[in-house]
DNA sequence: AGCAATATATATTGAACTGATATATGCCAC
DNA sequence: GTGGCATATATCAGTTCAATATATATTGCT
């Protein structure tokens, strides 16, 4: 997702600085659409100025740094309806907690569980938030999505719960057997398709 | 993750050529961890070779181009374990998919269904990936990150089959009332926290 | 009092990465 | 013959990241 799309989106929703559109995107709602640096929403939100998908106000305000608020145009959400009836790429999910429990026997059990705890604290975080938001009256689309995280979320937590023990006793047994990374016994277990 | 420990833990678990690298990342079980460019893991091997992280043979092959095949040497697996024994970072999730859910009532209930559809897909070449990877006879953590992923997805495609049709009326409804996207109604809605 | 951390803000920069492209060999389908 | 695809290495212009700078203000600690 563009940091273009991403800006004119959150614009659409409602007038915003770029320090806003920035927070919105790193630990806000829209964190579960796309993410950009400040190095990239200031540079996005000129040009989509001077091409008038947006336009902008400064504000005075006592105590703070003068803010400039920026606000869509009509033809900001012309492209940004554009955008959206392109075929979504597909959903990404990266998740360097995964890739510590797969070297679980290597890092041992002590570090395992800290992982795990990390890992717990940041589902309950999102659960957090997502659950900040207000549940509308009328069903509709915010509803839908907000609900779909939640349930989400709210099982892989439980799964994590149930199962975070298992995990633990792998390690701890083997840990006690091996110091260090080695090969993984059946070379190439997780490349059922690579040449080797 | 950085592109670095990418590499290190994918040649852990067997030699690989940069292209294969780039493929496991992309498309392969590694595609959960991190996801890496052409244009960076080849500078990244090169560095690690000339840090002696690993080493490098050049293999003929008739019909294909030379392979270059990359092997981690012992000191490239303890800077691995070295980099797993860090606290983790946040596991990432970003969804077009969720993006376009939320504009339902703008985009209209076709490009809906054709959105839906396309994620039911996503879904369905995920889990067959997971279960492409053999399932060991001893329980550890190959098997624990496999069930993981498995359960989880299956959830996820789970939700989306039983309640698609709720969204996709909301978006029936709405669509017919609205033409092109304007400010959602209690604006905001989605920041609570936002200063507006 | 001074400093660090934090929050609200805009803005910038060197390093890293992306997406596209180039090159090469081979196979298959039209 | 051409295009598409797969296996491979390598590169580059453009984009983005992470860190930093600047500014105002507050709070907590030494």
């Amino acid at each position: 997702m563009s940091v273009r799309s991403l800006c004119l989106a959150i614009l659409n929703f409602g007038d915003a600085t770029g320090y806003e559109i920035r927070k919105e995107t790193t630990s806000g709602s829209f964190s579960y659409f796309g993410d950009a640096s400040f190095g990239a929403i200031y540079p996005a939100l000129s040009r989509l100025e001077a091409e008038g998908r947006v336009t902008v106000r400064e504000e005075s305000q006592h105590g703070k740094p003068t803010r400039k608020v920026y606000s869509i145009t009509e033809s900001g959400r012309l492209e940004l309806l554009d955008a959206l009836m392109e075929p979504p790429a597909a959903d990404t999910y990266k998740s360097p907690f995964l890739l510590l429990a797969l070297h679980a026997e290597y890092v041992g059990p002590d570090v395992l569980r800290k992982a795990i705890s990390a890992r717990r604290k940041h589902l309950q975080e999102e659960l957090a938030l997502l659950r900040s938001i207000p549940h509308e009256d009328e069903p509709g689309a915010v509803n839908w999505v907000r609900d779909y995280g939640i349930q989400c979320k709210t099982f892989a937590l439980g799964y994590l719960d149930a199962n975070a023990q298992e995990l633990i006793e792998a390690a701890t047994r083997k840990h006690d057997k091996t110091s260090r990374p080695v090969s993984l016994p059946g070379q190439n277990t997780l490349f059922p398709n690579a040449a080797e």
